[in-house]
DNA sequence: TAGTGGTCTAGACCACGAG
DNA sequence: TCGTGGTCTAGACCACTAG
């Protein structure tokens, strides 16, 4: 323990060394977990530095969930935990680009009413209000690639009322407009009816992936999204790390 | 800006109250995206507070993505980011449970052999290198609840050639016994093949959700598993905010 | 009670980069 | 040039808790 702090390129900070070699002794197997870190005064001693700088190594990996540290005990290599994976759900645009694809967008249906039962179930939101519901089909060199039904609180978003997306799809205009604060994805499979299935061009009754998401701004709902795509073109795919660093 | 330091209850730090109000002043839209943060200094008068403890709470909000900050010009709130979900993969068994439903599994086939080419490129394995291929049934309440195919690098978790997975399903065996660093998700849809129909009782063609996962212990492939779950029964929700605290 | 982590201070030097 | 953030120090007091 008493030489872990030889030279490494000065590139990076010092806590962040201190960080990546402890991370890196847990990773390894070297630290099983339940095993004790040494105290934050050993790895002052051993990096040479302060506790400062210890501490703030120690508590990006505690916040990162990599150990668990308590008082008057010590800190330790945290039992295994579930996976968890960061999921990135990107822009439609970026995505189709990302393929190599031209991208292109139309709205389909756009209709200004009050909120139905339906639609306060989907924005968890009182009655009375009004909504404008969207339709898109997005599409990737030049055959369908994404349906999107949307519902958007225009008590929220008054200014939606009059945007006729014209040159932005209504997810990007949103983002760029509204701060959201908390958002909510659901991921399931279903079935192409027959609508869903003439508008991508797909089977009848071919498996769709859906993803739904709602998103809120302090608390207010502002928007509901289903986004389907053929089952057999699409996946959604994240790659990740315990994140520590 | 003066006085933004006023009495909260003092249960929590003041680097995290810090942290709270000017998430709060984001999130809210007070400070809108290109808005410019007050400097430290002045967070450090206006908090009655040392640069140190400003820092941490400007810190984090930068690593968390909400704020930028630039040498000789301040910190600034972050352009509209890209939505990015944290999604929670349980274990099924805590996920069945978390159903209210008991739960049971069952190894229905367990196979050790030489990697096919198929494997090599489930697992991104290099040539001659020997695999356990597991199918498993899980039961929620007596009903088919998802099937899971495996395939175990037993090069490098030589221990489950002669592991039974009576006790514990392969997931949870090998979370507990091999320390992962990185994974990769894919989630689709697929219909239903004869085989998983009857082993899911659906009826052939119907859609289901396809969660693949391939994970990795310091760069040495461990694992592939598809999990196949009937599409109309199952969602995968993740419920997330802008990560910040 | 004593040792641990949690937090904070009042400095300091440096690298970067806008003017 | 020089103000900004990035990092680090050498202390300090406190709360919590195992023994």
């Amino acid at each position: 323990m008493s030489e872990a702090a030889e030279q490494h390129a000065p590139t990076t900070s010092l806590h962040q060394r201190i960080l990546d070699d402890i991370r890196g002794r847990i990773v390894s197997g070297e630290l099983a977990p339940g095993a004790r870190i040494p105290f934050e005064h050993e790895l002052t001693a051993a990096y040479s530095c302060s506790r400062m700088t210890v501490n703030k190594a120690l508590s990006q990996l505690a916040k990162a969930g990599l150990i668990e540290r308590r008082r008057r005990s010590g800190s330790f290599v945290t039992r295994p935990r579930s996976q968890a994976a960061v999921l990135e759900i990107h822009d439609i645009k970026t995505e189709v680009e990302a393929l190599g694809l031209p991208y292109g967008f139309a709205v389909t249906e756009r209709r200004r009413r009050k909120a139905t039962r339906e639609d306060r179930d989907r924005l968890e939101l009182g009655e009375g209000g009004q909504v404008l519901e969207l339709a898109c089909r997005h599409m990737a060199g030049g055959r369908p690639f994404c349906l999107e039904e949307r519902i958007i609180n225009l008590a929220a978003v008054p200014d939606a009322a009059d945007e006729r997306f014209a040159e932005l799809a209504p997810g990007p205009w949103l983002i760029g407009r509204v701060p959201w604060s908390a958002a909510e994805h659901a991921i399931s499979a279903a079935a192409a009816d027959a609508r869903i299935a003439a508008a991508l061009g797909i089977a009848e009754g071919a498996a769709c992936l859906v993803i739904e998401r709602r998103t809120w701004s302090a608390d207010n709902p502002i928007t509901h999204v289903r986004l389907i795509y053929p089952g057999d073109s699409h996946r959604l795919v994240a790659r990740f790390a315990p994140s520590s660093g």
